[in-house]
DNA sequence: TCTGGGGTCCTAGGACCC
DNA sequence: TCTGGGGTCCTAGGACCC
């Protein structure tokens, strides 16, 4: 970790860049009164926890993922925030424009990181750790946000050099952070050794407890096992990527064109739901939720999933994937609900959430057409698949309806009520005078 | 101290096809 | 009569990331 090095494009290609506690941040960016104050984003309740905690905060041991209820030990006076997840989205934007403007080839992680291949730029001529002060710089001036980067030979070095650019807690005192950090190439492979294998990108909370049980604590441990035995307790895609790690290397690519697989809806309650109905009345509300962005983003889903959390914090997930998407609350919800049927309520439940995936341009979706006839069968699951169809069937043919109407009659001979409302046309007018007669308005 | 909500990826088993 | 191997899709659960 030295910093006097100037590294060349070919021996830092990686940058990872991270916004310092990146909700709390902007939260006090938009009410300074908050500014000096402890800040954390996050869920208020018995069941919140903190999502960010701002560094004034973080001397008293709070960090995000803690439940709240401890962290209002650790410090009574912490101000929870619920999160305004619409800004954050803005300012993520104008950070990615930034980088976007610096960099080409990035690939953002969440709302608040970025990696970048700088080998994209090569003919720029301009110096990685040159860029990444300059990035810092305009994420300062330009949106009031401070920031860390990380410089390595791959993603692996790029991330732990990120963290290491931070602000640290010594003795309850907040010390800045160098702001930039390269790992070069001869102290690298030494410095990684020595870090407990938690700090490893795929090594959580359950996996460095397993390491650990087998006398495996730093990343040194892991060059002592083969692969066949890592794989044994791991499996095979874990143990190739952590013996690829411990010995620095990291095969991931930057990938700036990831696209959504899935979209979901969950919700924790502040007292558990008991039994099939209680829990059923909230499926509609996650149905719309998820079915609104379905539409938004102009895709159907042919997978849905519901997923219920019990008070013991054990889960159980019911799927079904239909031969069409679906991108309508009733028909995600009718899915939905005929799944739960199959689940236990034995227990009360904290969570309930609906997720879709397998997804299909709407334009792409096929509709077949079927001589099913719904609800007539007495399964649950099928008739939902019948009567989803058949709704699929009938909102196609009402939209081919909508096209041929206007085209014939223009645009706006067919809207929302709600809409003819906002345009300052008296609904209940309109339809006496439609050419369709007051049935058909 | 007792664990959110947005996601991604992996594993393992079973059904089915060739 | 009892059996192969490869491939794809689906389901359920778990771990991880920010």
């Amino acid at each position: 970790l030295s910093s006097p090095i100037d590294p060349s494009v070919d021996e830092a290609p990686i940058l990872h860049i991270d916004l310092d506690a990146f909700f709390a941040s902007v939260e006090i960016l938009d009410n300074p009164s908050l500014r000096g104050k402890p800040v954390a984003v996050g869920g208020a309740g018995e069941r919140g926890v903190i999502a960010s905690a701002s560094y004034e905060t973080r001397r008293y041991g709070i960090r995000s993922a803690m439940p709240s209820v401890v962290a209002k030990r650790l410090c009574p006076e912490l101000i929870i925030l619920p999160g305004r997840f619409d800004r954050y989205e803005q300012y993520s934007g104008r950070f990615h424009a930034i980088v976007a403007d610096m960099t080409p080839v990035f690939e953002p992680l969440g709302l608040d990181e970025v990696f970048a291949d700088l080998r994209s730029l090569r003919r720029l001529e301009r110096r990685p750790l040159a860029l990444a002060s300059e990035l810092r710089a305009r994420i300062r001036d330009e949106l009031g946000l401070r920031s860390g980067v990380g410089l390595g030979r791959n993603k692996l070095f790029a991330k732990l050099a990120s963290k290491k650019s931070k602000p640290t807690v010594v003795n309850s005192q907040l010390v800045e952070g160098p702001g930039v950090v390269y790992v070069d190439a001869a102290t690298e492979q030494r410095w990684l050794e020595e870090l407990p294998v938690r700090s490893l990108w795929g090594v959580g909370p359950a996996t460095a407890a397993k390491l650990e049980r087998l006398g495996l604590s730093y990343v040194r441990d892991l060059r002592k096992v083969d692969e066949s035995t890592l794989a044994s307790h791991f499996g095979s895609a874990l143990a190739r990527v952590l013996v690829g790690y411990a010995a620095g290397e990291d095969a991931r690519e930057v990938e700036p064109a990831r696209t959504q697989k899935s979209i979901g809806c969950d919700q924790t309650y502040l007292q558990s739901l008991r039994g099939f109905d209680e829990v059923a009345e909230h499926l509609r509300h996650h149905a719309g939720v998820v079915a609104r962005a379905l539409r938004e983003s102009g895709r159907t889903a042919r997978t849905i999933t519901v997923v219920v959390r019990y008070d013991d914090l054990t889960s159980v997930s019911r799927s079904q994937t239909l031969p069409f998407g679906l991108d309508d609350e009733i028909g995600i919800c009718d899915i939905a609900s005929a799944l739960l049927a199959s689940v236990s309520f034995d227990q009360a439940v904290r969570l309930l959430g609906i997720h879709a995936s397998s997804f299909v341009a709407r334009e792409e979706n096929q509709v077949q057409l079927s001589f099913d006839v719904a609800g007539t069968t007495g399964d649950r699951r099928a008739d939902a698949v019948a009567s989803s169809r058949q709704r699929q069937v009938d909102a196609a043919a009402l939209r081919d309806a909508i096209d041929e109407v206007r085209a014939k009659f223009g645009t706006r001979a067919v809207a929302n009520a709600s809409e003819l409302a906002e345009d300052g046309i008296d609904v209940a007018t309109r339809r006496g005078r439609s050419a369709f007669g007051p049935d058909q308005g």
